[in-house]
DNA sequence: TAACCTAGTGACGCAGGTGTAGTTACGACG
DNA sequence: CGTCGTAACTACACCTGCGTCACTAGGTTA
């Protein structure tokens, strides 16, 4: 086992054990495009690929939608927009999902406004949890996953900015 | 086509195009017990389901379900919470889904609650919005489809009852 | 009672998503 | 330079949720 360090990123298995999920969804979810490693694709057997943070805080929202029983067409959507619309600031405010279109909400009232406006369904995302979520799972398995502390971690504090009074509302299809 | 008036409740063929699914779906939904007709089941070839209101309702919001990217065994649980706790009054709330939960938030305040709270996912039903939904739709099918007016149908207005002061909250699973 | 219309039934098939298992190949270490 | 561990690849199979289509059987009317 050698120093850390020289590694970025997390490798696939790494991943699946942080997120939750199998390898084989995993993999398949490379495959079919709904999100591949942003730091090294897979270029046969013998290579790896390697996740950045972002990617496994967008992993993590995937799983968590599965969990609630949104199909993966649907999460396949939800992230294209999330990866259209929301930069580096991840946690920055709730994912809002529709039945034709996804929305991100800054606040409550916000939210409040979609959901009675609206007389579909909606599917709502705290991303902020998402983020305390990934960050608690990465430490507790810090432990055993030794290697492999990502450089592409935005270091443990500027991930917690505080919404302001911005009434920004990304809207897509 | 005699005088309406003798028939309660609705046919297969015609729930189908108010509720906006196939026939396939309808059946499918009735073999598998997500929702059988309360009325009258099928016995056969030449008999004819038969489905009360409040099915349609359901119905309904399982369909916005699908729409909004849910999965039917999501849907199926909720089903079966809604069919627990709501009573007659539909309406009176939104149902609210989480991952492995459901529950059912009468106004804003508990909504917000709820999302703060939870790191999860949350799907969120308006029951006002689909139950004056689905009276929209047989209104407009209603020129078309002028027999088997329901009298399961709890009166144009006593639907509208408005949500009191009461903190109630049901919860499953 | 024969002809029809309507609605439920059965069989088949397809696609997406995933489990299982065996195979292949890079990279490190002896 | 051979061996080994690890991770990616391939093939196969299964299950759910339908679409399609041909078929069957009440109920009604002639």
């Amino acid at each position: 086992m050698p120093g850390a360090g020289s590694e970025q990123g997390y490798r696939g298995p790494q991943v699946c054990k942080i997120v939750g999920i199998t390898y084989r969804q995993l993999d398949h979810w490379d495959r079919t495009g709904l999100l591949r490693p942003s730091l090294a694709a897979a270029r046969g057997s013998g290579t790896q690929r390697l996740y950045s943070y972002k990617d496994v805080v967008v992993l993590r929202i995937i799983k968590q939608l599965l969990d609630s029983g949104v199909t993966l067409q649907r999460a396949r959507k939800a992230i294209d927009f999330f990866r259209d619309s929301v930069g580096d600031d991840l946690a920055s405010a709730n994912l809002v999902l529709g039945a034709s279109d996804s929305v991100l909400a800054r606040d409550g009232d916000e939210l409040l406004d979609l959901l009675r406006g609206g007389q579909g369904v909606f599917n709502v995302v705290p991303l902020s949890g998402v983020v305390d979520d990934v960050r608690h799972r990465i430490v507790e398995l810090g432990a055993e996953a030794h290697e492999a502390t990502a450089t592409a971690e935005p270091a443990p504090e500027s991930t917690r900015q505080q919404h302001g009074p911005t009434d920004r509302q990304a809207r897509a299809r």
